[in-house]
DNA sequence: ACCTGAACACCGTTCAAGT
DNA sequence: ACCTGAACACCGTTCAAGT
């Protein structure tokens, strides 16, 4: 927690693919998507390029790796929480929120899901979330039928709301979370009411519902339309 | 539809926004994301890099152009279809499916997409989706609160898991969306199969829900359930 | 087996110069 | 106002050479 905490790589650590990752999403973290490059990496972990192409396949591997290790820790954290000890709807929430969490705590994770899931879902990342969802979802006893269409739907709507919902400066975020993310969503919601009333007769008059607070409630109530949904099939 | 349609840009017409926004998609339906470059679109287009960059500020700008030019296409067309004259549910149906459509003749549009939404959530993409979709939910009559919600978990949904399904084959569909579709599934279910039991209890035993076909009537059943969840409110 | 680091191919963007 | 195209800065990746 100290401001300068660790800053040049003791070199005396050898090499390996989980230090790589580590320093990835560390540089993702601080310096934004487009600061992680090869060669801000090999400086960070005071090596040559060759050394990284021999632990990582190319830069697409290692942007996976980075997104799959930050989104094991978020899946995994809230699944035994104090919070999930209540009720099932309790829990989806919870694991809902982790990923809410951690979307909001590095900004680069939006695109990076989205990329994943779309670009390769074949990978461990989609798994690894359906997983954590549908872990919460069974334990509100449906047909097998009812929970797959029901996990499916909360998975989408948690990584996409999530994600446009998330402050991405590019550069890591500025201020504290609150300060930066209202003043984000007040100007989403400036600029759809400044939308042609004609060409945008339903959106419009919604605009003023993004203003400054709240996203998290109004996240929490899209989990529970489906939640509503799949009891009501 | 003949093999050899159009090969060189008429050089006769003056350059524009519109015509470089046109070639962009052209070239990436049909050269994939990586094939879109400022040096094959001023061959393509036969000019100069600088003449490109009078008409439009950089290469995110061009993206999200043809991003939305191919959106406001998929959710226009829908609209009036015949098929929406039925049930407001079709209509929500016809829409949803117009963008399931649009991904799946553009695969690149699943990506961009997501990182249009999640890196710019200001542009003209989203708020011409919510509209889209938000059009269709408002027939269902239903109240301003509840109507946002829905709206948006669909909007997310439908992205989500088009995106998803879509064969994203980076230098364009190889053969008939079929054939491809239904390999592309078989591999991925085939992937979800040979996860560790333990650690994927709820995953492993549904993965051949992916299987091969019907992809469709499963992307219907999600948005059936949301409208569930809307009229059980 | 693991690492070095110069070299290569390629890309987005700029800008002095033209019409 | 609109276009040309060479030049620049930067990036991912390779590979002969080292230990």
């Amino acid at each position: 927690m100290t401001p300068r905490a660790r800053r040049s790589p003791r070199r005396t650590e050898a090499l390996s693919r989980e230090r790589i990752v580590e320093a990835a999403v560390e540089l993702l973290d601080t310096a934004g998507e487009s600061g992680l490059t090869f060669r801000a990496l090999t400086e960070r972990l005071s090596t040559g390029a060759g050394a990284i192409y021999w632990h990582v396949a190319n830069k697409g591997e290692l942007l996976a790796a980075a997104t799959d290790a930050v989104v094991a820790e978020a899946v995994s954290a809230d699944v035994s929480s104090p919070r999930s000890a209540g009720s099932p709807r309790d829990g989806v929430r919870a694991v809902a929120l982790g990923l809410y969490d951690a979307i909001e705590a590095h900004p680069w994770l939006a695109t990076q899901l989205a990329l994943q899931l779309s670009r390769s879902p074949g990978g461990p990342v989609a798994p690894r979330i359906f997983e954590g969802i549908g872990r919460q979802v069974g334990a509100l006893g449906v047909s097998e039928d009812g929970w797959f269409t029901a996990t499916s739907v909360l998975v989408h709507y948690i990584l996409g709301a999530a994600g446009q919902n998330a402050v991405n400066t590019e550069s890591g975020r500025a201020l504290g979370p609150g300060v930066d993310r209202a003043r984000f969503l007040d100007d989403v919601s400036a600029q759809w009411e400044q939308l042609d009333p004609d060409a945008y007769p339903f959106t419009r008059p919604v605009a003023h519902r993004m203003r400054g607070h709240d996203d998290r409630e109004q996240f929490l109530a899209g989990i529970d339309l489906v939640l509503a949904g799949m009891a009501a099939r």
